[in-house]
DNA sequence: CGGAATCCTATCGGATACTG
DNA sequence: CAGTATCCGATAGGATTCCG
């Protein structure tokens, strides 16, 4: 179902603002258009990559440079050991990360953001923006718990 | 705990490019340097407010104008009433949706966003970019289910 | 039409304990 | 050090039913 330039718009004013009635076009590709979120639709995608606790607090660790499996416990010491190995595989089965493993004594794992990994950064950035739109015209209304 | 600009760089080589090295501050003001997911914290009042099952998707329908219930789940079909109203309701406590109702018979509901609501556009279309991005350089990697 | 109430299941994430 | 295994309580969200 297409949102955009089809059905006789419910309230067309003018053109000038309203509530900017799509004046440029917010799903450039069909894959937008879903019906229902298909996990190939690119914002699924995006999301998924950082939704779950945490999802985005690790990435932003690693954005400084790789860092060890204790290392990020330090930096995120609420974090649970469970919690950290299960985002740390989500990120390396979606290629986002890579990791390296030293033998010896004691053990050492290395995780590494990816190209792709890094291609993150603008989306942790205009969420971070968008947060603080939203606190700055209501403080109030962001809240609400979030898995 | 910070994150940038304290602690010995772990591989900095040249500032050129590797990875990025926190050239340009990822965290603008403090409320972004969390420890834990706080919900005060920006890119967690962001993220609340596009998480959830449909939840990206109910506001996508509205960027086209002012809504009914059922016109939203004509648009919708796969998304129950209940799961609707949940939206609907959250989007309101967070004052990004503005409802108005119509007395006589049948009732009418009209569902329009607010600046707030309109604020979130600019965060969907980079999730739809950061998508497309990810899905380019590796289509396999996309893809797990998401609450 | 526009919901709210109830029920039910799957998953998430925290705590704790154990292993190579 | 770097995880895995297990248990467990809390939600999320779908289906169904009912109400003003």
């Amino acid at each position: 179902m297409r949102h955009a330039a089809s059905e006789p718009p419910v309230d067309e004013g003018h053109p000038t603002e309203t509530h900017a009635a799509d004046g440029q076009e917010l799903t450039p590709t069909a894959r937008g258009r879903t019906v229902r979120p298909e996990p190939d639709c690119p914002v699924e995608v995006a999301l998924t990559a950082v939704s779950g606790r945490w999802a985005t607090l690790v990435p932003r660790e690693l954005m400084g440079g790789p860092l060890g499996f204790s290392e990020l416990r330090e930096r995120l010491p609420e974090l649970s050991a469970k919690v950290l190995s299960q985002r740390l595989r989500e990120l390396c089965e979606r290629g986002l990360l890579s990791v390296e493993r030293r033998r010896g004594f004691p053990v050492r794992t290395c995780y590494t953001l990816t190209g792709r990994g890094r291609a993150l950064r603008p989306l942790l950035i205009e969420l971070y923006a968008t947060g603080e739109a939203l606190l700055a015209t209501g403080p109030a209304a962001g809240a609400s718990p979030r898995g």
